[in-house]
Formats: C-alpha cells, structure tokens, sequence
DNA sequence: CTTGACTCTTTAGTTGCTACAGGGTTTCCA
DNA sequence: TGGAAACCCTGTAGCAACTAAAGAGTCAAG
C-alpha cells in the first residue's frame, strides 16, 4: 500500500509515517518506479505499535528502546518492565504537580469573585506580589520539575 | 541595575529575561554608554509578576493578556477571571487525562511480572495489538487531547 | 489531455527557553 | 598600569514531536 493508505489505516497523518522513518523508527521502504514508498502489513503493525506507546504518552526514545527488544525476541524483557515502571513514576509525577497547581490556581481565583477595575483586582494584586522564595509555597518544585504544557490548542485554531 | 542583578534578584535567568524583551513581555530598557541594559524597581516587579505566572504553567500568551490588564487598572478585570477559569480547566483536563494514563499503564505493566524472553513478554505483546478503535480504550482520547509531555530530563543530563 | 488527487523532498514553524560563538566592556587586584 | 576575570552584547541553533507549506513530480479518471 501507499503511504496515505497506510496513514488512514493507521489513523496516523502522513508526515508523521515519513517523520517516523527519518527517525529510524520505521525501516525505509521500497519504492516504486515513481518514487513512492510502499508498505506492506508489517509496517502497519509496527506503526500500530508506535502510534499505541505514544497513546500512552511514551517518547519516541522509549519507543525505540521497546522496539529493540521486539526486534531481538530472544533477549531478556526486563528492561521492558523497568522502562515501564518508570513512565508510570513520571506520569505519578506530574499528576501529583499539577494537583499542587490546581489547588493554586482555585485558590488564586477565590480572590477575585466579581467584575471590577483591574487596579483593586486580588488576582492580579496577588500575582505581582514578590512569591520568589519567601513564599516556598508549591511555586517553587511545582516550576523547576520540568513537566511543561497544560494543553494548547486554541492558539492553533486561531490562525486558521 | 545591570540584567545580571535583575536576574539574581528575580531567580531568572540573563538570557530568559533577554528573551522575555525579545517577546515584548518586558519593555525595552535605556542602556549605558556601553551598551549594557540597566533596570529599575518597576521592571523588578513586572519580572516577578511574569515569572509568577510561569510557576502556574501559564504560556506567554496568557501571561500577556494580564499584563494588558495590569498596564491599564481602570478596565474591568472579568476577563481575567475568565482566564484564570480557563487555565483551571486545562489544568483539570490534563489531571483527568494523566490519571487515565496511569491506570492503563499499571494495566499493561501487570502483564509481566517477571523477566523472561521478549517474545512471551506480555507488554510488548499487548503493545503490538492493533488497539485503534477496536478498544474505544482511553488511548484514543488521551492521545487527541493536545497536553504532550509528562517529563524530561534525564535526556539533558545524558549530553553532560 | 487535462484536471485533480496523490506523492516526493526540503525547509520552517510551533513553545519557552537554553547554550553556544564570537565579540565588547568593566572591574578588580597585584 | 596592565591584564585577567567576570560580566555584557548580538545572533544563531538546538530541544520534542510533530505540522504545514513550497515547489515539483506521478498517477488515475473522465
């Protein structure tokens, strides 16, 4: 099959699939006379495989290493189970910062009930306060514990 | 005083606050004669406001939308209710997201309680099942939901 | 035979910084 | 006074994982 054909088997976008084999992720494929890649079923299950890990938030470093033991049947899976263990510790990470970040952020925005000028608003007044370090409220690991990005999405849709 | 200072005074870094100029979060300042950037008070605060926000993983794009509103204090502030309101959302949609992640995780994870070869492993053999819709799993929407990343680090560590 | 759908490569953009490279300036100490 | 260290400047490239677009070629249907 042709790469859009394998793009909507696998629910993937085709940029992605040529991306993925820049990568090294999926093999380069072979071409036809007119230079288009063509895949066969074992690219769809390999991509299928990528396309699950990445559902589950992995990176495509992680990927690479679970692909290696799929490639090599014969070793030792227990690196597959540490590699595991610790997504599951980072996941278990970053839901215990952004709790601590929510709790923040309610509270933050229980200063400021109703509508006013900006000048008397808790919220803003609250924000420009000096939090630095005095403060050594859940700011400080919160920040520096590098899990970034809430979500996007309305930016993008604003240049359409 | 010099971007140095600032920088010490606020936990920021030099090229940080540079860049916050460059994206017009921070005014341009007077320079001296040779052409070094020299800060007062005010910016001092502005930083701290700004730095706050990053610590409530707000993008620069929010962050600007307040300070439009601390630069002019007679406008009414609901807008910024409204954004903080907003923030909490993705904030809570992320949680919600990461907490299925973690479940689903765990359930792959208990797969394989043992290291054996990884042609019996039961992760990478769940892994390599064409979930798609099949499964109408949580993969599917966890994936679509925009908030990538759940950590980094040790791949930064690992250049050192 | 032409239109449109598909494919190709290459390059740049996204977010919020960080880290150079290759200079200039200031300050401190001997 | 001289020279090294510590600071500052601009400009550019890199990170992750794509996405989009430019500019060109290929293929199938009507």
């Amino acid at each position: 099959m042709k790469i859009g054909e394998l793009a909507k088997a696998t629910g993937t976008q085709v940029e992605t699939i040529r991306y993925y084999e820049r990568e090294g992720l999926l093999p380069e494929t072979t071409r036809t006379e007119g230079n288009y890649r063509i895949y066969g079923e074992a690219h769809a299950e390999r991509l299928s495989f990528i396309r699950h890990c990445r559902s589950l938030d992995m990176t495509l470093e992680e990927i690479r290493v679970l692909l290696r033991f799929k490639d090599a049947p014969n070793e030792n899976c227990g690196e597959v189970n540490a590699l595991l263990d610790e997504h599951i510790g980072h996941v278990a990470a970053r839901i215990r910062e952004l709790r601590s970040l929510e709790r923040q952020l309610k509270g933050l925005r229980d200063l400021c009930q109703e509508a006013r000028d900006a000048a008397h608003c808790g919220i803003l007044n609250e924000l420009a306060r000096q939090g630095s370090e005095g403060g050594s409220s859940a700011a400080g690991h919160v920040h520096g514990a590098h899990g970034r990005s809430v979500e996007r999405k309305s930016i993008k849709d604003k240049r359409k």
